[in-house]
DNA sequence: AATTGTGAATTGATTCACAGCT
DNA sequence: AGCTGTGAATCAATTCACAATT
């Protein structure tokens, strides 16, 4: 696939920063150093500066960075320039949590739609539930690219398989499962359970 | 703090195996080889050995690993034989979609209580909303010592001080902000839009 | 014969330390 | 003088390859 050789863990940070700069812009500053950025987003000044420099050279020796400059940088390195069409399958307790989660937009996505075998209406939710068997027409006729899958377990990857098919290249699993994605296709899971085991691991 | 020697992604890996071995149960599988496993949960076999030898020497050579003991033993290594209290924090979208998923207990963990600015009750929640003033009570009655925030950014690090202060040791923070706590107490974040940012970079 | 457990080798990520700009 | 950008050095994680064991 493409963008092979920036580490995975990069990419996450530059995230964090793109928080922080957009916190630096609201108030104003118009230019921050490697130190102080680094501090906010909780790592080291050299990891910042080595993080950066594997997308160009955005800061100015002797100065440091420019908050708009760098912000507008990280946005088009992100590629969340311009909004990007997202679908969600699966609208139960945690589907429906997401769709009304207003921090999408703010951050360059759109939920252009979302999926469910039960497609009674939700309360609400600005975004109507279809029925699963619409999926390829809207993958298609919008060019989604991303999907979020908040369906059961047991019916996660069917869902994957068909949906790939279709064209999707980027999936956030909320399934509490492995799914398995041919080559290009990118999966990033969020799960729960991991999460608060793995705590309960270090506090004992 | 404890447990410094093993990396965090060694016991994230943990948490997945335990959960392909709990599938091997239900199928009455009795014996498992690295193979095997190592496959159903997305890593090398060598890797899966290297991570179980880091708590001990759990398979037989020649046999492979026996299902129902490893799995016993994982539980044990991760500190969730038994029932962990969690306290909730922030019940809007996000928290009450939390509060209503039934995956936790069936995980070994148990949401004690609930709090949030607005104590008005929650339709289908199981769990009572209580009033902020009532968390050190409740923390310190029930020895607990893991907390899930779900409140806006702007409150996130001042109630984590507050039940830092109060002897909580683990935090999974679904605010999108960066929080600090002292050495000792262990954060995981969960942030979905900096999820979805990252895989919109390898989409490009 | 099969499969684990593990030292060695490799690969990758982070941090250091300072040269190079502004 | 101050701060970035970066090669070198260090530290960490993964994978290999095979000896040890059943």
């Amino acid at each position: 696939m493409t963008k092979p050789d920036i580490p995975r863990k990069t990419v996450y940070r530059l995230s964090i920063y793109q928080r922080c700069l957009q916190q630096l812009r609201v108030n104003h500053t118009e230019t921050v150093s490697s130190e102080a950025l680094a501090k906010a987003a909780g790592v080291k000044p050299s990891q910042l500066r080595k993080d950066l420099t594997h997308f160009g050279n955005f800061g100015t020796r002797g100065l440091g960075y420019n908050v708009e400059g760098l912000s507008a940088q990280l946005t088009e390195v992100l590629g969340t320039a311009r909004l990007q069409p997202v679908i969600l399958i699966g609208v139960g307790n945690l589907g429906s949590a997401l769709l009304r989660y207003a921090g999408f937009n703010k951050e360059g996505f759109e939920i252009t739609a979302a999926f469910d075998r039960d497609t009674h209406p939700r309360p609400n939710s600005p975004t109507a539930v279809l029925a699963m068997e619409e999926m390829e027409r809207v993958i298609r006729e919008h060019s989604v690219k991303m999907a979020i899958i908040a369906v059961p377990t047991s019916a996660a990857q069917g869902v994957v398989n068909e949906i790939v098919s279709y064209g999707i290249q980027a999936i956030l699993n909320f399934a509490p499962t492995v799914i398995s994605v041919p080559d290009g296709v990118w999966v990033n899971n969020v799960d729960l359970a991991v999460e608060l085991e793995n705590l309960s691991y270090f506090i004992q």
